[in-house]
DNA sequence: CGTCTTTGACCAGCGC
DNA sequence: GCGCTGGTCAAAGACG
């Protein structure tokens, strides 16, 4: 077996996280009714990262805003266009009983931001001139293959020795002309078992049809446009199993809509071929209605 | 032949 | 200033 049935996310690089809110949120992606079981069994969630800008911000800004001549690289969450000006933890926390964890998350999250923006100006300009920052993600996959499937192509252009680590870190780029995103991989010196992803970006273009896909590839949801919205409908997938994981009572309130956009998203190429695209769609609609407060929903149908 | 990986070199930021 | 580290470049080679 290429990849085994448990997906785990965490925070590798100790920013942001959902973990801030609640540490070693378990979490359990039963396919069952998607029909996956045979294919996926089951992954379970550990914690999601989202460190840069809020998730929303990530489709307000300019320069991502607006790809030329593509389709949205967002197709399923892009409609999330009105962003609140709180991070997304604040979005996904229940309101009042995290309120102090989502003050202390931005607070965190700003000195972050902060570190990694000085660190990631590469061009020499002053503190005063910044740099678009593009919205990067991290989450972690127990997968014995580094460079996972994920619906597009990528290019590897570098690798590096990871400090206080014996894997590398291999550093890779979206093949497809005018899309700069870019993705970093890394093996978990913890877990050797576990890789961590990194996504810098967002895509300008839509998904290529998987040219070398695994049919059996569950990464397709991670790299791709649905990106954005990812780590909320993994939470949702999440509760699905909630009574088998006793600490999931400290994951922040949400409500949980119905179905499994992480599986539909997790489909083969072979099986989205088959599927009637609208159920995914359905159902990724029916996230953004838990994710997205009703007023933003108004906006972001215009 | 086109695409992709490998790998050493290079550059920039940061801490001391 | 120097060394360390992360990130990127680009030539060379592998592969289908």
């Amino acid at each position: 077996m290429e990849r085994s049935g448990v997906m785990k996310m965490e925070d590798p690089v100790g920013s942001w996280s959902f973990s801030d809110h609640a540490p070693d949120i378990p979490a359990v992606f039963d396919f069952s009714d998607e029909g996956e079981k045979g294919t996926l069994g089951f992954m379970e969630l550990l914690s999601i990262q989202n460190y840069g800008p809020p998730l929303f911000d990530l489709v307000q800004l300019p320069s991502l805003e607006k790809p030329t001549g593509a389709a949205p690289a967002v197709p399923a969450s892009s409609d999330v266009v009105n962003p609140p000006a709180t991070p997304n933890s604040s979005s996904v926390s229940s309101a009042s009983s995290h309120e102090q964890g989502s003050k202390a998350v931005e607070e965190e999250e700003e000195d972050e931001e902060e570190k990694k923006t000085k660190k990631e100006l590469k061009p020499k300009k002053t503190t005063s001139q910044k740099r678009q920052r593009e919205p990067r993600f991290a989450f972690m996959t127990k997968s014995e293959v580094d460079h996972l499937e994920d619906g597009y192509r990528w290019r590897k252009y570098g690798q590096k020795a990871v400090k206080n680590s014996p894997f590398p870190r291999s550093y890779y780029r979206c093949t497809s002309a005018s899309c700069n995103v870019k993705k970093r991989v890394e093996r978990c010196f913890k877990d050797p078992a576990i890789v961590v992803t990194t996504y810098e970006g967002q895509h300008t273009h839509p998904s290529p049809i998987m040219p070398r896909a695994n049919p059996s590839s569950i990464a397709t949801t991670f790299a791709g446009p649905r990106l954005q919205t990812t780590p909320f409908q993994h939470l949702h997938l999440h509760h699905h199993q909630q009574q088998q994981h006793p600490s999931f009572n400290d994951v922040p309130l949400l409500n949980y809509g119905h179905g499994s956009s992480f599986g539909s998203a997790a489909r083969s190429v072979q099986e989205r071929r088959s599927c009637a695209p609208t159920s995914a769609l359905h159902r990724d609609h029916g996230l953004l209605q838990d994710i997205v407060p009703s007023h933003m929903r108004k906006e972001e149908e215009i």
